[in-house]
DNA sequence: CCGCCGAATGACAGCGCTATCATTAGTTGA
DNA sequence: TCAACTAATGATAGCGCTGTCATTCGGCGG
């Protein structure tokens, strides 16, 4: 199969418009940009030879020239993870008809490749940055402190925000969830986590702030591990929790994930989710509410999110002053069956 | 809260590099870029020198100048879809420290936003483009005809690919599922289906000549609707299909969500899922394997898809006639619990 | 020992836009 | 009536790279 060469359609640039409607470059660009400043007359004959010829701006000559690209950089630890799957959901549907393109960067949960794609990002002078966490290296946090863009940080809160932030306090939800567990009766809870991230950590700390104030003891009920979440390792870890603590009579997880496969080992166990076993997930995906038991979990606001850190961007790069520059999205604890001890 | 003003850090360009190693630009430039052209010894000083002052390309100059970016443009439907975003985990992972940037596109299933997005992606002279599925619209096929980059289709096979093409074909995948259905004996297979994408609609009748293949009428066994696929329509449509054609023993699914769905819903009408009713799903993401009884699915290929797509890209770029320029990923019947008779 | 050749390097123009300042036209108040 | 403004438009000079030539240089055959 021979590879036919490709011809480059002739570009139409801002001097063929120009040209057209009898005017210069520079009056067409700002009749683009600012429509404002120009007068109504020449406006309308400029968007009309705009059409006629099919006009469409050359990002990399307008960057070049403002030293300000379009591109909106989006830094996320997974792509898969169906979490960072809505917030960036919320994210495009927001940014979709600005002049404005999110640039998605994938880190994997790992630092250096974050400190390589801020750099990545900066150097095409980005309009803004939207970055997940708040545990970013030195370097990164640095790089991040020296951009000339706004920076925001999603998905969590912090003291000390580089610019601006969106979230929640994974703490606070978990010790909602277990505060949830242990007045529904159960005695002995327990947590099991996968893909320890910086998160996960703040929500097994709300699990130790939840039993340590109701005085209970954690014994061997917290299991944790570094492999990535998933629905199988959720029969993992609950075989080894209940190697470890047979006395475990609910269990707060991580996400919904792990959740999911707990109820399906119980299911295949003979355990009776709810009446014998508490159940709790985090997130609130869809399949929580659908599932048979329905699963008991903590809603949060993923798509929200995406949207706010967006609008929050936007509303900078449009020069207003934004008053808040934290914004906690909390988050909503949704009893259901998995945690009704009848 | 006042926005304290941030200074641009001075950007460091190829004149700073080439002034450090005593060269020209056009010689950093080069070594660069086709270090093969420029001696070790010049290379290694302005190597040096590139690190000493952490210069890093700006990409919008280096675009301008070549009239070719380094942007990838990757059009698909939906972002939270997890189908979708597997793709687009084999897609980052396979590009991840190339010299490329994928730049994503959401057509949410709008024929319009991909003419749209065609346009605006080949503004900036794209390196490449991903492209899902082979049922563009006239504009957007004219665009793509005209592009002066390669292009892939994804996600399904056709006859006249616009360039090159991966994915497998959704009619056969559907088809051997059916078999499947028929050959565990089930008599009265069914297909409800969600999002009636045009692959979904493949699917459909690849249901349809396997039912017609073994003598069996179709009836009333056929449930569609155009909303969203969700865990809990798949309860929704069961509802429906039962309540229209009671004689049902056996499912295909347009995809896992909704057999997740079904199995949920069947659970709480006492229907014995296997035995009673056969269930299969499409695409085969984790869940199904883990699920209590485990859910027969047909895997298809998803991340494989996201790096053949790149891959097929990257050896166009590097002026490597590729010898197949559509390459078939197939799919695989995993049976399972879901379709054990007893 | 000279001219020729390829490899290595460099000079220069310009990609398509926008920041900046200059200019012109139109307005206003004393 | 005219200086002093504001609004609208334009001329010019790059932004930081790379394509395209031109130049340099060492090696080598005749």
């Amino acid at each position: 199969m021979t590879q036919a060469p490709r011809k480059s359609p002739p570009r139409v640039t801002l001097e063929d418009v120009a040209r057209r409607a009898q005017t210069s470059t520079i009056t067409v660009s700002r009749a683009l940009r600012r429509p404002g400043m120009v007068s109504e007359k020449l406006r309308e004959r400029i968007a009309k030879a705009v059409t006629e010829l099919g006009y469409v701006p050359d990002p990399a000559a307008s960057a070049l020239a403002s030293r300000r690209s379009n591109v909106i950089g989006v830094l996320i630890p997974s792509v898969t993870n169906s979490v960072f799957a809505e917030v960036l959901s919320g994210l495009y549907d927001t940014i979709a008809g600005k002049p404005f393109n999110a640039q998605l960067g994938n880190t994997r949960y790992a630092p250096e490749t974050e400190d390589e794609l801020i750099r990545v990002f900066l150097s095409q002078r980005p309009a803004g940055l939207v970055v997940t966490g708040i545990d970013q290296s030195p370097v990164s946090r640095a790089l991040l402190a020296a951009a000339d863009c706004p920076v925001v940080q999603i998905m969590e809160l912090g003291e000390t925000p580089t610019d601006m932030m969106v979230g929640f306090s994974h703490r606070d939800a978990a010790r909602t969830a277990t505060d949830h567990l242990i007045e529904r009766g159960y005695k002995f809870p327990a947590f099991i986590g996968a893909r320890m991230d910086p998160r996960s950590e703040r929500r097994l700390q709300g699990f130790r702030d939840a039993i340590a104030a109701a005085d209970i003891a954690e014994g061997d009920r917290v299991v944790t591990t570094p492999t990535p979440s998933s629905v199988t390792l959720g029969e993992t870890l609950l075989a080894e929790l209940l190697a470890q603590a047979p006395e475990t009579d609910a269990i707060l997880c991580n996400n919904d994930d792990l959740a999911l496969g707990v109820q399906f080992a119980a299911h295949r166990r003979g355990i009776a989710i709810g009446p014998e076993l508490g159940l709790c997930g985090f997130n609130d995906i869809e399949v929580m509410e659908a599932a048979h038991p329905s699963i008991t979990s903590v809603r949060t606001f993923r798509r929200e999110m995406g949207r706010l850190a967006i609008d929050m961007l936007m509303a900078r790069i449009e020069g207003k002053d934004v008053d808040e520059n934290v914004r906690d999205l909390g988050y909503a604890l949704m009893p259901r069956d998995s945690t009704m001890r009848e």
